[in-house]
DNA sequence: CAAACAGTTCGCAAAATTACGAACAATATT
DNA sequence: AATATTGTTCGTAATTTTGCGAACTGTTTG
C-alpha cells in the first residue's frame, strides 16, 4: 500500500507531450498557422513564406506529418500539403481537456 | 510587391512554440498535470511520484518555471512548487486561439 | 557542533534537434 | 533525349536536450 509511484507516463501524458513537442519550434508553428489559413498549399508556397532553407522546411514538414498534424499529398512536380483535421481536432479537444483541468479552484503557492 | 517573406517569426508563434516546447516531454506534462491537481505541493512529492532522479525532476521543473507555467517558493528545508494561474490562463488562451483557426472551413488534401 | 534532510547544481555522456548545401529522384517541358 | 522544376534525402556540424550520480547548499534536528 506504498505511494503509487508511476513506473511510465499515462497515454493521455504522451499524447499530449508528442503533439507539444511537434509544435514546439517556431517556424512549424508558423507552417501550421499558414496551412490553416489556406485551403491548399504547395511545398513551395511554405518555402517562400519562411526564412529558413528548404531542406529545413522539409524536415518540419515530416516532424508535423509524423505528429500527424498535417498530411501531404505528391501532385506531381508538387507537393500538396493540408492540415490533418482529424487529428487537428483530437489535438484541440487535448489541449483543451489538459488546460481546462486548473485554475477552477485557488491552488496559488503562498 | 513582392511575397511578404518571413525574415523573423511573430511575437505570437515564438510565444505558441515556446509554451509547446516546455510542454514537449512526458514528464513535464505528468508535473503539470499533477499540479494541476492539488493545492500545495512539494518537490518531493513530485519526485516520489515520477520515475526519474531527482536532479532530472529539478531540471524538468526549472524549465516549466522558466517557460513560465509554474511557480516555487522555498519553505525551508523544501520546496513548494504550484501552477503559475495567471501564466496558465494565458497560455490557455493562445493555444485555444492557435486552434480554433483551422477546421472552420473545410480545407483537405484533396 | 555533527548529522540528517530537501533540493539544486555540476560534470559528464548519450541522444536528439536544428540547420544547411549538395546530391538525388521524379516528373514536366523544350 | 536534354534540361528545368519541385521536393526529398544525405552527410555533416553545431547546439540542445535528457538523464544520472556525485557534490554541494542551506536548514533543521539531535
Amino acid at each position: 500500500m506504498t505511494t503509487p509511484v508511476k513506473t511510465d507516463y499515462s497515454e493521455d501524458e504522451k499524447l499530449v507531450a508528442m503533439y507539444s513537442k511537434a509544435m514546439g519550434h517556431p517556424a512549424r508553428i508558423a507552417i501550421l498557422n499558414y496551412l490553416a489559413s489556406l485551403d491548399t498549399c504547395f511545398f513551395g508556397d511554405i518555402f517562400e513564406v519562411l526564412p529558413i532553407s528548404k531542406a529545413t522546411v522539409s524536415q518540419h514538414l515530416t516532424e508535423l506529418k509524423n505528429a500527424g498534424l498535417i498530411q501531404g499529398t505528391i501532385e506531381s512536380p508538387k507537393v500538396k500539403y493540408c492540415i490533418n483535421t482529424e487529428n487537428w481536432k483530437m489535438a484541440k479537444k487535448v489541449f483543451e481537456r489538459f488546460f481546462s483541468q486548473c485554475c477552477s479552484k485557488v491552488n496559488v503557492c503562498k
